[in-house]
DNA sequence: GCATTACGATACATTTTGTACCGTATTAGG
DNA sequence: CCTAATACGGTACAAAATGTATCGTAATGC
């Protein structure tokens, strides 16, 4: 999957400074908030300077990003239950990536943000594309099992998962329980009903 | 409903710059989006300075919410139809509300803005309030009418509703038409279903 | 008349961003 | 070995924006 890289000429860049980088922002993310994340205060944690990471990410948000959300999204859910039990996953799962204390602190101004870099908008949308394909997937099988009714879309499904999530942790932040994880999950099953 | 102030010693504020400010605003989202809009730019195109706003608006955000806001969202419904009609002018009037050219420009930073000023939060969500009591009184009419299973919550409602357009106007802006929102309004018909 | 506040204008410090150097260090390739 | 190319740390600088302060003047209530 994994092109090899023309060997740029020159000195090659200290692998160890993307690393600290992206630990610095997290741990300034916990501790001070996002308005704690400025490029000066995460080079002198990483132990560097504001040169080496222009370097390597064009705006703070890109580098916020990247150090909130390294990997696709919800990798860890357990697929192949009934559709109302996976329904449930997904949504436990998008509210476990999005209202993590760190996502919490970035996932506002990362979509504020968006709106100003075309290229981290694409990013994060990048992130659910696993989840989208996987919950495509799994209202196809249950579409052709009878379970859902033939016109749902997985799109808009998505959507309302995303934004459920999204309008609570911006607007109700401590009501998004286990239970509020359950009630949504049983609203969208019965929003699929034949 | 509004209680007489009582009459501050001093010379009294100029009236006029209140609304040329928030004008000035408006027009400074239409041209230049949300970074065109800066306290100087305000000031300098409402024609007055930076000292008559910081007298006004503790901050620009609030400033901001004033000129998109200024008066509860989604007064134009025209509920009483059927169920189904009267979801999907629920989403329609959210969707207009959202997703104008202004507010658009102005929603994702108003809600990054709103973890550092927990009065901006408290601010947009009372621009709800007169849209959620009437989606509560219209869902206890449809639960009392058998229209509605018992135990649908309004609140769980409106955060799909309002989560939804969120999702939509950050994710994929350029999808809102009226088909999404017959789509969006059937959807939530059939997860209201006894 | 006096106290109080608003206004326009200006000034100042602080913060953050973005760019530009400099000398030094590390790599690839001739 | 020598050169070109790039990274690094350190520093400097300009620009923008915020927030506070001051000054003389204007308007209002008591």
């Amino acid at each position: 999957m994994k092109v090899d890289q023309v060997r740029a000429a020159g000195r090659p860049r200290d692998p160890r400074i993307e690393q600290s980088a992206l630990a610095a922002v997290r741990e300034l993310l916990l501790t001070g908030g996002y308005p704690a994340v400025t490029m000066a205060a995460v080079a002198e944690r990483a132990g560097t300077t504001r040169m080496a990471l222009y370097r390597r990410w064009p705006a703070l948000p890109h580098l916020v990003h990247e150090a909130v959300f390294p990997d696709e999204l919800m990798l860890d859910m357990q697929l192949g239950a009934d559709l109302a039990t996976d329904l449930a996953g997904f949504v436990r799962g998008t509210r476990d990536a999005l209202c993590s204390p760190m996502a919490a602190a970035a996932v506002p101004e990362l979509l504020a943000a968006s709106a100003t870099w075309p290229d981290l908008h694409a990013a994060m949308l990048q992130r659910f594309e696993g989840a989208f394909s996987a919950l495509d997937d799994r209202l196809a099988e249950a579409i052709a099992a009878g379970e859902a009714h033939p016109d749902a879309r997985s799109d808009e499904l998505l959507q309302l998962i995303i934004g459920a999530v999204i309008s609570g942790v911006l607007l109700t932040p401590d009501e998004l329980d286990d239970a509020w994880v359950d009630r949504l999950a049983a609203t969208l099953h019965r929003s699929l009903r034949p």
